[in-house]
RNA sequence: GGAGAGGUGGCAGAGUGGUCGAAUGCGCUGCACUCGAAAUGCAGUAUAGGUGCAAGCCUAUCGAGGGUUCGAAUCCCUCCCUCUCCGCCA
């Protein structure tokens, strides 16, 4: 959600921003809208002082016993009320329309974002590790999968495309990698472990602005819940409507959870694979900080999250997105991509984003400054450390052997219980 | 799923149609007393919006949304949540 007095204040700057987003100009529409209704909210407000004060005098009236001066009371205040309707419908309705045009406009992008139009304008940040060496041509973990217990055929057969059964050593060395990814961000990091609902309210989904654009893209129960498309949902929900006593400290939050993604529009992309399921899961960061200190701890989001690929010793690149290629509630993202040697191709296994106050406006979360009155809106950030079925997939295709075996990563030997290796059958 | 009780300010807790944004207590802040502290006394202590250069004024908010009324924390309806008992259950 923006801030209207933004708005009111710097129409061209916020236009020159969505224009940079790919959006038409609308502050004109929305300064108009807004004029409008702040007009009839002011008519409704002094109706309604005038109609308190007279029904204070009919009180008092009433007190003393004066029937007469009551009833002549009583007729001024009918007539006041006749307008009040009319005033009262236009401040609604210009409301209204204000809301539901402010919710589709995405975040204004930070000035160090690069313009562009889509993935092929982002900016390469920094690489880090060595891409192995094979003497043999690697392959694609949807080939080295089926022998390996990641059975695609068996999960279409339960629930349809997008769905895989693991089975064995390789369901198991999944879990490893979430238990350590928790276990780093928790004990190494500083993130607080949670363990949050996964059916979620319209509120929750609305203030971490995943509705009302993308309400396709994630399932809807039949009691008019969603399954949460990640949970950051839930994590960064948590505070809202919540007046925090001081951020002196980032409150940092983490959990290890499905995610839930209908996928729709998505048709024909990534079909083969582990990459792109109906249901993964993923070890999500968010935090809740200070308006001067958000962009820092995005920094070091982003570092908790490298810090993952790093120990697993997985070569990535870290990513700048453009403005087109931003999500929509975000004002900076940064994007680790993981080198797929089996692939030749880098592909997205953490998105770590800055969403300033916009979050935070939607689901009125505010803290107050040390010694301050007045309350501030939050700054909220989310981030993966990391998508936990996309790193089994690097795992695999960046440990693999030429017999199909799979190595276990060093940093997952305590979670496998002397499991070394990943055979085929 | 059935039966009942209830949701009031940071907390506890009054208030069942008329100066109620809300008594009182606790907590918190400031001041006084004190060498200092405690105790005590005094004062202050919600959020959001509109308007104004400002002091201020106005409006809304007693779980949420509607309704009745000149006037609603208080009456009516719908929904949400919490608690107790029964049933069922991982």
């Amino acid at each position: 959600m923006h801030d209207i007095a933004f708005i009111r204040a710097n129409p061209e700057s916020f236009d020159a921003a969505m224009h940079k987003r790919g959006a038409e100009p609308v502050a004109d529409r929305i300064v108009a809208l807004d004029a409008k209704k702040r007009e009839a909210t002011t008519k409704v407000q002094q109706a309604q002082s005038r109609r308190n004060e007279a029904s204070k005098a009919i009180g008092q009236a009433m007190g003393q016993g004066d029937k007469d001066k009551a009833e002549a009371l009583k007729a001024e205040v009918a007539e006041i009320k006749t307008s009040m309707p009319e005033w009262e419908e236009a401040e609604r309705a210009a409301g209204e329309e204000l809301d539901r045009l402010l919710a589709t406009l995405p975040n204004i992008p930070a000035d160090d974002v690069p313009e562009g139009a889509d993935e092929d304008d982002n900016i390469e940040v920094h690489q880090w590790g060595e891409k192995r060496e094979f003497r043999f041509e690697p392959k694609e973990h949807a080939d080295l999968g089926p022998a390996l217990g990641m059975e695609f055929e068996t999960g279409a057969k339960l629930s349809g495309a997008r769905f895989t059964f693991l089975r064995g050593d390789i369901a198991r060395l999944h879990r490893a990698l979430a238990q350590f990814m928790l276990d780093r961000q928790t004990r190494e990091n500083g993130y607080t472990e949670c363990n949050p609902p996964l059916l979620v309210n319209d509120d929750a989904m609305y203030g971490t602005d995943k509705l009302p654009k993308f309400a396709a893209d994630s399932f809807r129960t039949i009691d008019d819940r969603w399954l949460v498309p990640t949970s950051e949902v839930p994590l960064s929900y948590s505070v809202a409507g919540e007046i925090l006593p001081d951020l002196a400290e980032p409150m940092r939050l983490t959990a290890h959870t499905l995610c839930f993604r209908s996928e729709a529009g998505s048709a024909g992309r990534d079909t083969r694979g582990f990459i792109r399921q109906h249901q993964f899961e993923k070890v999500e960061l968010v935090s809740i900080c200070r308006p001067e200190d958000s962009e820092a701890e995005h920094e070091r989001m982003t570092k908790c999250a490298e810090g993952v690929l790093e120990a697993l010793n997985l070569p990535y690149r870290r990513m700048l997105l453009c403005t087109g290629d931003m999500g929509f509630g975000a004002r900076k993202t940064y994007d680790l991509e993981v080198w797929l040697p089996g692939q030749g191709a880098w592909r997205e296994i953490s998105s770590c984003s800055n969403t300033g106050d916009f979050q935070a406006r939607r689901m009125n979360a505010r803290y107050r400054p040390e010694g301050e009155k007045k309350t501030q809106f939050v700054h909220t950030l989310n981030g993966s450390g990391l998508a936990v079925g996309r790193t089994l997939v690097a795992v695999m295709e960046n440990y693999q052997s030429e017999d199909g075996r799979v190595e276990v990563p060093e940093a997952l030997h305590s979670y496998m219980g002397g499991v070394t290796k990943l055979e085929p059958r």
